[in-house]
RNA sequence: GGUCGCGUAGCUCAGCUGGAUAGAGCAUCUGCCUUCUAAGCAGACGGUCACAGGUUCGAAUCCUGUCGCGAUCACCA
């Protein structure tokens, strides 16, 4: 914050003049409800280079700003804590400028420093649920919160599109289907494939069962399963190649990327590349090879190849197996070297992967740390925690997960019940009135997700997550709603720069809201930022509520006020757009 | 067992690089719709910041230990 800048270099300035001593640093927060003033300086800090009263301090320091910078009204110390009173002139005036910006907060993109943002990842046997949302939202929104601060951003998944889990779903569709497809069924194609899945299950199943009481072991039945066997040799014959199983994994992958693409459609996410597993799983043995050469990796007798990492406090990690075949740490090798090959301009990476796999990325960090990619300086698990159900957690194969595109809809219905029950959008046409319903139950979604710290799991609870009141997605954009009702219903013109002599106090503090903006953006903690937009946002949106409610606008002494509070009307209008515009969620012009 | 993460009001969560009397929402209670949308506002009630030590002018925040919950420690992905 500029302000805080000049105040420190008069403090600083201060001290030197009045103690002939120099202060490194300058401690601020914003001051208490129940002191007067603005800002605070924290005295105490100081006593390490300046002896003496911290109230003494604070009081000549208090002076001497008073008398030299004109921001600073007044001031007044209680305790360590010097709190200064900043002049109207200067709210008007950081007002006024940023009224004037284009898209406040933003900054210009600096095309030289490239970050590339995977998430979603997938994997193609089964339709999307609630985890992947989490994932999904948190991409997304660190994606534009990095974008927003200036930075390219390329959006990317990786889709685990082989192995014996498509395979089973194959599997199942070949033995147990009349040759059913999307169209014939009209399902999406994901959950026709999925529904394969959970058949292969329930007939393995069976199988493992018989096998058991015909004498065998749970485990020897689990591995001796004839469908298994089959899917395992499907997997064989797909990586041999085969044609017919080659054209089958093709159509049934490509029903799958149909039904997720109307998903992320519906959660209005989207991707600039797409990494196919079945094209990577090969990649990276190359750069065993590097690291062999450099001594980074070693190769044990049976071929095996390791990275030793114990210095650093980890294990020996396998890197290639002894058949010289790649393990998932090869390929997640090969797949970040690929990428900056694609797109050399890209200077970091960030994986949005749950936290069941923090292990495997402080590895591969470390590992491609060491064979001396200056990129692998700046990367970053994106690591979040589990979402969990009251009934625990979620499984797919006992059909306790909740489904992505069946959440959507539900929300928007919820959405609906309760605008109707509170007669809201009464005169609308239907369709107009159905498009809303969905930006609610959305935005109620995104922000319940979103406004959390990523590291944490979720409970998620599908009747009580849909509140719409308080700290809440719908809350957020009523008051936007509201905003362009005022805006609609103005007839003068507001694009004149008006000075008010004096600023009401609930005005101050919304300007206050708004300056921290742009600030909030740049300095937020990857992990944390859309946790920490969409506080800042709720407390931009409570501040401007005490203020409607408080402050007449069309109501005001004169017409100066009512222009200056319609005026601030918008620009926090358009900062609410523009933060919930970074976390994925729209803003309706009435609800 | 080793490693990592979490533990804040009855519930769901904030709490920035240590700072003033730990903040919101839900729930419970009290006021406010003939003026811009009451999905709102103003207020009350509610806390041993898991526990115990330590660091210092000052700790929910940093360090150590204990307990509880979770994840992870595969030639699976």
């Amino acid at each position: 914050m500029i302000l805080q800048e000049t105040i420190s270099v008069h403090v600083k300035a201060a001290i030197k003049e009045l103690y002939n001593a120099e202060l490194p640093s300058v401690e601020f927060q914003t001051t208490r409800k129940e002191f007067e003033g603005d800002v605070t300086v924290v005295v105490f800090p100081m006593l390490r280079v300046v002896k003496g009263n911290p109230v003494q301090i604070g009081d000549a320091i208090g002076r001497y700003l008073v008398d030299r910078v004109e921001e600073v009204s007044a001031f007044n110390v209680v305790k360590g804590f010097l709190n200064l009173v900043i002049s109207d002139v200067f709210y008007q005036n950081t007002f006024k400028q940023i009224r004037a910006v284009e898209q406040f907060g933003f900054v210009s993109p600096d095309e030289k420093d490239a970050v590339m943002v995977e998430y979603s990842s997938p994997n193609t046997n089964k339709p999307l649920h609630l985890g992947h949302i989490r994932n999904n939202l948190l991409g997304y929104a660190v994606a534009e919160i990095i974008k927003a601060s200036g930075k390219k951003v390329y959006k990317t998944q990786i889709i685990n599109d082989r192995g014996i889990h498509i395979c089973k779903s194959m599997l199942a569709w070949q033995r147990f289907g009349n040759g059913e497809t999307p169209e014939s069924t009209g399902l999406k194609g994901d959950k026709l494939v999925g529904n394969y899945y959970v058949k292969f299950d329930q007939e393995y199943k069976k199988e493992i069962n018989e096998l058991i009481e015909s004498g065998k072991t749970e485990e020897e039945a689990k591995k001796e399963a004839p469908l298994l066997i089959e899917a395992q040799a499907m997997l064989r014959k797909w990586e041999a190649g085969d044609e017919e199983i080659v054209s089958l994994w093709k159509k049934m992958n490509g029903w799958v990327y149909d039904g997720f693409e109307k998903t992320y459609t519906a959660l209005g996410v989207d991707f600039d590349s797409y990494y196919y597993e079945s094209n990577t799983y090969l990649l990276g043995k190359d750069n065993i090879e590097e690291g062999l050469a450099k001594g980074i990796f070693y190769k044990k007798e049976d071929g095996s190849v390791w990275c030793d990492l114990t210095d650093e406090g980890l294990d020996e990690k396998l890197v290639l197996r002894s058949d010289g075949t790649a393990v998932y740490m090869t390929q997640d090798i090969g797949t970040a070297i690929q990428r900056v090959k694609d797109n050399p301009d890209v200077g970091g990476m960030i994986y949005t992967v749950g936290n069941e796999q923090d292990y495997h990325f402080k590895v591969l960090f470390l590992i491609l740390k060491k064979l001396g990619y200056t990129w692998a300086e700046h990367l970053f698990h994106l690591s979040y925690g589990m979402v969990d159900l009251p009934s625990g957690k979620m499984k797919s194969r006992e059909g306790t997960v909740v489904d992505a595109d069946d959440l959507i809809v539900e929300m928007a219905a919820t959405a609906k019940s309760i605008s109707k029950e509170l007669g809201k959008l009464d005169g609308y046409s239907e369709e107009e009135k159905e498009k809303v319903y969905n930006i609610i139950g959305l935005g109620a979604l995104k922000y319940y997700i979103l406004k959390v710290d990523p590291k944490k799991r979720i409970l998620f609870n599908p009747e009580e997550s849909v509140d719409f009141q308080g700290n809440t997605g719908p809350f957020i954009q009523y008051t936007y709603a509201r905003i362009q009702a005022i805006l609609r219903k103005v007839d003068f013109d507001i694009t004149d720069d008006v000075v008010l002599t004096q600023l009401h106090e609930k005005e101050r503090e919304l300007v206050k809201h708004l300056m921290l903006y742009p600030e909030i953006i740049q300095n937020a903690a990857i992990d944390k930022s859309p946790a920490i937009i969409a506080n800042y946002t709720y407390d931009l949106v409570k501040a401007y509520n005490s203020f409607f409610q408080n402050v007449s606008i069309f109501g005001a002494d004169t017409e100066t006020e009512k222009i200056f509070r319609v005026q601030l009307s918008k620009v926090v209008g358009e900062t609410i757009k523009s933060a919930l515009g970074l976390l994925g969620i729209q803003v309706p012009n009435r609800m």
